[in-house]
DNA sequence: TGACATTAGTTTCACTTGCAACTAACCAGC
DNA sequence: GCTGGTTAGTTGCAAGTGAAACTAATGTCA
């Protein structure tokens, strides 16, 4: 370690911290999905962005939840499998397939939306609204620089 | 969606987008350890942990780096094999043995700590300091809290 | 129209992961 | 100095993962 390089310390440094916190984050999440509903967090992504923006091709799936075709395609089919999602063909492009949720998946949604708005609530409870945007904002900095960082890819975590 | 309630973005979610960076970032740091040394992440934190503290047991390793002791068992065996580290019976308890760099292990930490806390530099370059600053303590809570609210357990990400 | 490239989605495969069960050693308390 | 509980570390196993190969459909360009 010579004269002006700075040591290393595990625990302060930002990408191991962020993970960590990241973990944390997912298990609890995972926690709650998957407990009540036997669902896991690639299902959950799935069904997050049906209930937003309703009928979509698995490509945007993938594409807006940041996760990787093969396990857009096999949350979709476990989910289809159990009848929360169903697909539909685009006879336009008979490639790719709509997919939506089904009436259960709907029920699904809503019930899991307000448990997961209460778990951010809860995780960022006591935290000043202004270190919160901030964080945020930095955030949203480090990802897209990450996304650079990390090349042209596309995929995932929680 | 009823009155008082707020619809879920999974853009806007928190938890996922910590997750996206935690992902981001983890792909770019394998890339350095990966490609350059052939060394996954659970191996670079087992390489830092050491580098940072000398000699220590599996234990100690896995609860600072917080890591499982399953993972932390297999990465001390690859770098075992590769002879980056070595392994000492501890006399006043068989149970454990002390692992610590060998030459070749802290010359390649010696190569890696300048690659990792570089690219800590370019990822967060251009933040102001506080906001980084700001960033950095809400981090800590969050992870805090979020060791809480996902249980007692003991494990990973990157 | 036909040849070639591209795209959506699935499947195969090798690898990583965590859990649970296990082994070996230590540590009560009696 | 036994007996039962605990701890460090390893291993078997089943589940999840991404890369690559594949299928089927679409697009492009001559």
């Amino acid at each position: 370690m010579a004269d002006g390089e700075h040591a290393l310390h595990l625990e302060q440094f930002v990408p191991y911290r962020i993970n960590v916190a990241a973990v944390f984050a997912s298990r609890a999440l995972a926690r709650i999905y998957g407990e009540k509903f036997g669902i896991g967090i690639p299902e959950w992504r799935v069904i997050a962005q049906l209930g937003e923006f309703g009928r979509m091709t698995s490509r945007d799936i993938g594409e807006l939840s940041q996760m990787h075709k093969t396990k857009v395609s096999r949350a979709v089919s476990g989910l289809d499998q159990r009848g929360l999602v169903a697909r539909s063909e685009n006879r336009a492009d008979r490639r790719e397939s709509f997919v939506s949720l089904t009436a259960a998946g709907a029920r699904v949604y809503a019930q899991i939306v307000p448990l997961a708005l209460a778990f951010e609530q809860r995780w960022t409870e006591g935290i000043a609204a202004d270190e919160l945007r901030t964080f945020e904002r930095v955030l949203a900095v480090l990802t897209e620089r990450g996304r650079l960082l990390a090349g042209t890819y596309h995929e995932e975590g929680a």
